[in-house]
DNA sequence: GTAGGGTTAG
């Protein structure tokens, strides 16, 4: 984030800088009148110049006399040192200042606090006594952000004593600092005291106490905080609902619609409180919401920034948006945004998640620095692809490149193997997460492992696995276990998977299809019949089968058997035609119900059509010859449907390109890119 | 000057 607003500044220093040379440059000025120049090189240093401005000027006060150990200067030069991360030089400028305060001091912490070296920091603080300087009421915030960051309760709990002893803690800032300290560190009672205790509170403390629980999952308690706001008639502003973001992620439709609330409330709308309105929708799983309030933002000519752009661009990945999703790389391109991390990292994962792994490898290319987010990205994004032989040379070269590889770059890795059948390699990286780099494997590593061992017909050993594990099994292992049991018939191990499964999810519709297609295979059709009255008697209700389909900046959506499309009737024309073109090619519509079901959609909805036949129907209608087809279905693709689309791309000599809730399917030519495994 | 918004798996 610091870099973004860097950035922009940068552009602005710079024009001021040209300005001011050029005015150096003229006689009648020079020499300069010192108070002038100060005034003029340290405006220019408040807007945080770039790193060659910046060396520039400092060139510039070093060689003259009167401005050479200005402290006022100093400390700017300190700062935006700082602010290009260039503690050392910070630190070199701070060592050299014969005439320090107590400010030197506190922009010397903050420097180390901003570019994340607490230690650093704590000894500054711990110095300045010996320097015969006491720590005033900006230095005790600062040191309590930096116990916060480090969630140094220890630190924090003497900084608390000090605070006191000097009597600063009556102190508006000291009692916030204090607070966000306490919450950080998961002392949410001494938190809740402190702020009781202070004399004085603004939205900034109450919003201190909302963070608190929203960062310890204190969902309730965050919420039940913002009424008592509301009940103390405090206005709630951006900071409110910032704090309040990890309270509302994977929460309830109600909790959404109360920050909604309070958004469409509030007075000033802010970019932090759009940004914020669109990662709740983000981190709901609602991607269209979180576009519409994007495209509602913009209509409002509300200026993006790179969090708004990094925000809504998982939601156009969601959606297969890539239209959108290519605007927004124009944009920030456009208005300079990059080089940035996050933003980087986003897009190249938007790019995946649109099956444009080209587009993504060259994002990643062009990046100057790499984390371990991006390199876990298209990892995951090979992976899907199934180029499982890809994803290893990633990991390898992740782990050359010096960077360690974290919990979820395991994850992918060992996916990735799992969706290429490479057994023995994926067996070597959860060894390797364990042994080398001293991750205890989550119930998440425990999954793909079931899943990587199930994929390669191992489903016994993929059981014994299940059995050994030291995590209560999930839905998602014992998923991954049923999956395989489907795919190699196996009976024994599916009715021990299926029968926990209904325990855990007596809900999920799909694992009630998975068994009746293992019963179907063995012909055991009186089960298969017993199976689908349990569904029927359970009142399980089932996921219908939704397809997007992208359509010049618009995400349309068809759900199975869908007859609402305007275009509904020549969809289905089409359509008929497609299937006698097809059957000339020897396609047999495979109509048993039982192996027709890959996952949720049952009987009724096979007599209807799959959405993702209709989407490609209608984009084949509605976009250019040869142009690609992106669908993104929210269940697996049916066996009748993978064969289906093989033909049409062969028929309509388009690529197709399906995304389903485990990989890529890449057809084209009348084959697709799984190899009929999936 | 104190709180608070972004990217990666399944």
């Amino acid at each position: 984030m610091r870099a973004v607003v860097c950035h922009s500044r940068h552009f602005k220093a710079r024009d001021k800088l040209e300005a001011l040379f050029s005015s150096l440059r003229r006689p009648e000025i020079v020499p300069l009148n010192p108070v002038l120049a100060e005034d003029l090189f340290g405006k220019v240093l408040d807007e945080y110049p770039d790193i060659k401005t910046l060396q520039k000027l400092h060139s510039k006060i070093v060689v003259d006399q009167h401005l050479h150990f200005n402290p006022s200067l100093g400390i700017k030069l300190m700062r935006a040192y700082a602010a290009c991360g260039q503690t050392g030089m910070t630190r070199h400028i701070f060592d050299e200042s014969p005439e320090r305060n107590v400010i030197f001091f506190n922009v010397m912490i903050r420097s180390y606090m901003n570019n994340r070296l607490y230690q650093e920091a704590f000894l500054v603080f711990k110095v300045m006594f010996g320097h015969g300087f006491l720590p005033d009421n900006y230095t005790y915030p600062c040191v309590l952000k930096v116990c916060s960051a480090s969630h140094d309760l220890r630190v924090g709990l003497q900084v608390h004593g000090a605070v006191v002893k000097v009597g600063l803690g009556l102190n508006l800032f000291v009692g916030n600092g204090l607070v966000a300290m306490y919450g950080k560190c998961y002392c949410l009672v001494e938190a809740r005291r402190v702020l009781d205790e202070m004399p004085r509170r603004d939205v900034v403390s109450w919003n201190s106490m909302v963070a608190g629980y929203a960062q310890n999952a204190r969902f309730d308690d965050a919420l039940e905080v913002c009424r008592e706001m509301e009940s103390l008639r405090l206005k709630l502003d951006a900071g409110t609902m910032a704090s309040l973001l990890p309270a509302v992620t994977n929460t309830s439709s109600k909790n959404v619609t109360y920050i909604k609330e309070m958004f469409e409330n509030m007075f000033n709308k802010s970019l932090v409180s759009w940004n914020v309105m669109i990662a709740v929708y983000v981190n709901n799983s609602m991607p269209s919401e979180a576009v519409d309030q994007f495209l509602h933002m913009e209509a409002c000519e509300i200026e993006p920034d790179a969090v708004t752009i990094a925000s809504i661009l998982p939601a156009c990945g969601d959606l297969s948006a890539l239209l959108l999703g290519r605007r927004l790389h124009q944009y920030v391109e456009r208005k300079k945004l990059l080089p940035n991390l996050l933003l980087e990292n986003a897009l190249m994962d938007m790019y995946a998640k649109c099956g444009c792994l080209q587009d993504a490898r060259k994002v990643f290319d062009s990046m100057e620095f790499r984390d371990v987010v991006s390199w876990t990205s298209l990892i995951s994004a090979y992976g899907r692809s199934g180029q499982g032989r890809d994803a290893v040379e990633l990991f390898e070269k992740m782990q050359d490149s010096g960077l360690s590889p974290d919990s979820v770059a395991f994850v992918s890795v060992i996916s990735a193997c799992s969706h290429a059948g490479l057994l023995e390699e994926g067996k070597h990286y959860f060894k390797l997460m364990i042994d080398e780099y001293k991750i205890v494997p989550r119930i998440e590593h425990f999954s793909c492992m079931v899943d990587l061992l199930g994929r390669a017909g191992r489903v016994d050993e993929a059981y014994s696995f299940v059995k050994e594990m030291p995590l209560e099994p999930n839905e998602r292992v014992w998923g991954a276990l049923l999956s395989a049991c489907r795919v190699y018939s196996n009976m024994d191990v599916g009715l021990i998977a299926a029968d926990k499964l209904f325990q855990l999810v007596p809900e999920q519709a799909g694992y009630y299809v998975l068994l009746s297609n293992i019963y179907a295979k063995a012909e055991r059709w009186q089960d298969v019949m017993t199976i689908r009255s349990m569904i029927k008697n359970r009142g399980i209700k089932k996921t219908p089968g939704i397809s997007n389909v992208e359509l010049s900046d618009k995400v349309h959506t068809f759900l199975a058997g869908d007859r609402s499309h305007p275009q509904s009737k020549k969809i289905y024309e089409e359509l008929d035609v497609l299937v006698g073109k097809m059957k000339e090619l020897g396609y047999v519509p495979e109509t048993d119900s039982a192996l027709h079901d890959v996952e949720e959609e049952d009987k009724e909805c096979h007599l209807a059509v799959h959405s993702e036949k209709l989407a490609i129907v209608f984009a084949l209608l509605n976009s250019k010859p040869c142009t690609p087809i992106r669908i993104t279905k929210n269940l697996r693709v049916c066996g009748d449907c993978h064969t289906a689309v093989k033909l049409i791309s062969q028929i309509a000599e388009r690529e197709i390109v399906v995304r389903d809730t485990h990989r890529f399917h890449h057809f084209a030519n009348g084959i697709c890119s799984c190899g009929d495994y999936w």
